[in-house]
RNA sequence: GGUCCCAUCGUCUAGAGGCCCAGGACGUAGCCCUCUCAAGGCUAAAACACGGGUUCGAAUCCCGUUGGGACCGCCA
């Protein structure tokens, strides 16, 4: 019943790929994926004073870094506007659209008198019957309007949506420069392209009318049309800078991981019953247009951030290991990343992952096991490096020394027989240790910490402060 | 202002006439687990915007009200 699937996802190059264009382009990927059709990836860029290579480049930096590949483009709409310039003249030939000759000053005038009105449209429609010829000062191409009738778009999302023909405006295909205006360009570029399906977001639903009657004047099959409920600020309006971070890559910053921002934005709108977690071929095989809500849905940080700590909970040492490089680095733990051994930092990952929310998160909770001379909060020394708590920390370390294969459960005997020895709980030694080694009292299993740490680090760390209880600051 | 869209816990949502004195998830609170912190488990508070219909029966269908949003450019 679904002919060849193809769809496309369209960014104008005037900024970053926000949430909000994430999610369509995630949406157009997901159908196209489903229905193993084409996704194209098209740069509407008609407006050169706005759009930019280098956003362009950060778009695809976005997409790539998502991991939704396009099958077909990018094409730019900038070198496509010879066939526009076709496809405009033949309307013009066919009398279907027409030349007009009116300044931007008496068409402002125009405008302002019809706000004023009550009249719907704010262009008179004067030049509609003169058969300008091209050539005559500053021209523009308009296309002519049905006077009367409706359009009907059955909107695959919101349903049956009807446009009185009369509301709709003469509106300019061909700007006096030659290039064309988004709602011409989309509709040929849709058409050239094939695209069967156009899933976008709902801000568009009232120009869909216009764009049907252009379908209509090239009498070309007009696609089905799915209409995408917006994303929303805390506020309600539409998500924008002023929100905070919107842009993918400032996510990618952030140290979130794509499949989380994936699984968010898919079910920001979208639901599969009461599963929250998908993996992209779940996602895949379980995308429907039908399950798309039809209300706007407002942007929620926290539940973002929880997504993440799940997939940084769940992820593979390794890969985290390698992820987190770049953060520690900018934070200045590690100078080299080159020159860090990758299996120990990913066993260090492995005890931190699940206690950590974001990548830069787990760079941070890293700082101890790279940092020699970590700092030491006098407060916490304070209340831990009593006298019995350095009797303990001198205790650990004397039995760490004897120990041949520095294992956890090595570890935890010596631990143990202390505690036994001197009849106390565990927790009695674990934490002075602990804020002794790692500078604070929340870390990692105790005796799995001192395994990765290792021997040399851990007795040099306990030592230090046997030594010299009084002072544990760091020489920075 | 005109046109169009939307309306279930604070937020994301399940729900397509009886299974719902409305389920799940985030967040919040408490408890359990526990060497700390997380994670995990359990529990709690928390919603069908309002008013009319239709129907034996409505969160679900219809109408209206209210509220929110989008679009009205030689921007996209």
């Amino acid at each position: 019943m679904i002919g060849r699937v193809r769809v496309r996802f369209a960014p104008s190059p005037t900024g970053h790929l926000h949430i909000g264009g994430a999610r369509t382009a995630l949406f157009n990927w997901l159908f196209a994926r489903h229905y193993k059709g084409a996704f194209v990836l098209r740069i509407e860029d008609t407006d050169k004073s706005r759009s930019t290579d280098e956003y362009i480049e950060l778009i695809i930096e976005a997409m790539n870094w998502l991991g939704l590949d396009w099958d077909e483009g990018p094409y730019r709409q900038t070198d496509r506007f010879n066939i526009y310039r076709e496809y405009a003249e033949k309307l013009v030939k066919d009398g279907k659209a027409y030349y007009c000759i009116c300044s931007p000053e008496e068409l402002e005038a125009k405008r302002r008198l019809a706000a004023t009105s009550n009249t719907p449209i704010g262009y008179d429609r004067k030049c509609r019957d003169l058969e300008i010829r091209p050539g005559i000062g500053s021209t523009v191409i308009r296309f002519k309007m049905p006077l009367e009738g409706e359009t009907v778009v059955n909107d695959l999302i919101k349903g049956k949506v009807v446009f009185e023909n009369s509301q709709l405006e003469d509106f300019v295909i061909i700007r006096s420069d030659g290039t064309p205006t988004y709602n011409f360009a989309v509709v040929v570029d849709d058409i050239d392209m094939k695209i069967s399906h156009v899933i976008r977001g709902d801000d568009h639903l009232n120009n869909t009318p216009k764009q049907i009657h252009i379908y209509e004047a090239f009498d070309t099959k007009i696609p089905e049309f799915a209409h995408l409920p917006m994303i929303l600020g805390p506020d309600k309006s539409r998500l924008s800078k002023r929100h905070g971070a919107t842009s993918v890559l400032a996510y990618k910053e952030l140290g979130y991981l794509p499949e989380a921002i994936i699984n968010y934005l898919a079910r920001l709108g979208w639901s599969h019953g009461d599963q929250e977690i998908f993996t992209k071929d779940e996602l895949i095989a379980y995308f429907s247009i039908e399950n798309i809500g039809k209300s706007a849905a407002i942007f929620n940080p926290d539940k973002l951030l929880w997504l993440n700590s799940q997939y940084m909970l769940k992820g593979d040492s390794l890969r985290l290991a390698q992820l987190v490089k770049p953060f520690l680095k900018r934070r200045g733990i590690i100078y080299d990343s080159d020159s860090i051994d990758i299996e120990w930092l990913s066993k260090a990952v492995e005890l931190l992952k699940g206690r950590s929310k974001t990548l830069d998160d787990l760079a941070n909770s890293l700082n101890y096991f790279f940092v020699e001379d970590i700092h030491i909060d006098p407060r916490l020394a304070k209340d831990f490096f009593t006298q019995e708590g350095i009797k303990y920390l001198s205790e650990v370390s004397g039995g760490l020394s004897k120990i041949d294969s520095f294992t956890k459960d090595e570890i935890a005997k010596v631990f143990e027989a202390i505690a036994e020895r001197n009849k106390v709980k565990l927790g009695a030694i674990a934490q002075p240790v602990r804020v002794a080694i790692t500078g604070g009292t929340a870390s990692p299993g105790i005796f799995e910490l001192i395994e990765v740490l290792g021997k040399e680090k851990v007795i040099k760390r306990l030592s230090k402060i046997v030594e010299s209880p009084k002072i544990p600051l760091p020489r920075s």
